[in-house]
DNA sequence: CGACACCTTGAAGAGGTTCAAGAAATGTGG
DNA sequence: CCACATTTCTTGAACCTCTTCAAGGTGTCG
């Protein structure tokens, strides 16, 4: 079982598809959406037999073609809470695949300031960066303890010089990203720390409801001081912004774990009502 | 005479080679960087031999792989400053090179704000929002009058599945566009309005002298609102911040045009030495 | 239990914005 | 080609948001 190619929207579009009941009053561990029974037979990395796949991979493959796909996938590989997947300057070889946990990446400048450039969850793929130059420009941290597929990407152009759908939806992932640093670009550009924050929560639950878990609670797998990297904050307006969401009884926070009350509330404060 | 898919780097990486002159003194009207006799026979429009084509493609393609790309390149298309060449929720269909010219792709938020995303010279890509929805996210706007090659996405990914360097070179070209918005995220969320400026200025000019223009003179197309937007300021901003470059003999500023006198002090501003 | 990382809150300060006015450039039509 | 309208740019002054600095609180893990 191993997730692939990845379908999943961490922008501003809607999944067209919601496979599995939101877990409304529980938080989540680790992201396994749904409980598979495992063949214990297939230890072989497959993507054809993987929970995730319906997130993954272009529907209405045919069975030649999904074996293929199989094909692409050639391990996994854990990575401990802490610890990199790929580091700024490292060879580029594969894009990952987020089977469980949590990632960030972030890039750094050269008199040292760093950047979070995005927080990554089951489903979705990191290492984009790398193929222009073919080493990474940017590290990816595990938030907490977490596991990838490993797709060679010379495997991944392979392969979809054959399956036209395949090449079609790396062009997709890829353009999503783009799409997606459009988004924060103009959060970062043009939104108050409010608005960055609604705006951050409202994406993360939405991509979190996507994945079967609550439209209303989340824990945070990264500090405030990320968040605000993120966000373009420092940490200490992440945490007063979040305090004033508390007294204006829009969301309940303890610690890392944020229930929303009002998510109208939270939509209002991101497009502000032009009253005329 | 056409452009196609393009290699040039809008972010940090350097060229490989600068195949033309510099013209030192004088601002560039349109780009058009080394002049080329007009064949008035072949009104085809080729990339094979078009002036920017060193720039553009994946150099060491067999005289076949050549034809194959001349036809990726439909048309080409005029647009008038000012105006449109795609809109957010159009129709996407093409990848369009910027021949000549100048252009800017803004997203706006729901509520009206709009935020510059980037700015895009000859030698360029646009477009590559649209891929993942099938529609237009952002505007590309021209600057000034401009020409672009209109590249059908159905054929590009046709060629690439039996172009194997085209291919790749589409995959560089997105990712170079990850990787360039990852820089604009670093400098929005952690960059004083000085700082932004003056790594604004510095892409700018390394791009421009890239294709053959001065290393120390440039003239904006854009107006302060939108650099402005850009960089995450606004306009008055922008424009005290170009005072204070003139006050400090850094550069000298005459409305659009700017003249760099000092580029090391740019490059320090931008990366401020660390003294411990 | 103690050390450490993380979070919250207050008060002062800085950087950027807003509002406003005027100057300079650009474009338009007579 | 000039006059006028419009857009763009500059600069000042007041204001506001976010940052900085500081201290104390809370949670977590060995």
């Amino acid at each position: 079982m191993a997730s692939s190619i990845i379908d999943l929207h961490q922008g501003n579009t809607m999944l067209e598809h919601d496979y599995a009941t939101a877990k409304s009053h529980e938080a989540h561990a680790a992201i396994a959406i749904t409980p598979v029974p495992v063949n214990s037979q297939t230890i072989k990395v497959a993507c054809s037999n993987c929970n995730l796949r319906e997130l993954c991979m272009p529907l209405g493959l045919s069975a030649a073609e999904l074996d293929k796909i199989d094909d692409v996938v050639a391990s996994r590989r854990k990575v401990k809470r802490g610890s990199t997947l790929f580091r700024n300057g490292e060879k580029f070889t594969s894009l990952y695949a987020i089977r469980t946990g949590f990632f960030k990446t972030c890039v750094a400048s050269e008199d040292g300031r760093d950047q979070v450039t995005g927080f990554q969850m089951a489903g979705e793929v990191v290492g984009l960066d790398g193929i222009v130059n073919d080493h990474h420009t940017c590290d990816a941290v595990a938030l907490e303890d977490a596991e990838v597929c490993v797709m060679p990407f010379d495997r991944i152009e392979e392969l979809s010089r054959e399956v036209s759908s395949l090449q079609r939806h790396v062009h997709k992932i890829m353009s999503r990203e783009i799409v997606r640093e459009n988004g924060v670009m103009l959060l970062l550009g043009s939104m108050r720390a409010e608005e960055r924050l609604a705006a951050f929560l409202l994406n993360l639950v939405q991509r979190l409801h996507a994945r079967g878990f609550s439209q209303s609670e989340l824990v945070l797998r990264m500090t405030r001081e990320e968040i605000g990297s993120y966000l373009g904050l420092k940490l200490e307006t992440v945490s007063r912004t979040f305090s004033k969401f508390v007294d204006d009884g829009i969301v309940e926070v303890k610690q890392r774990h944020v229930r929303i009350i009002n998510t109208e509330a939270l939509k209002d404060i991101v497009n502000p009502k032009v009253c005329s």
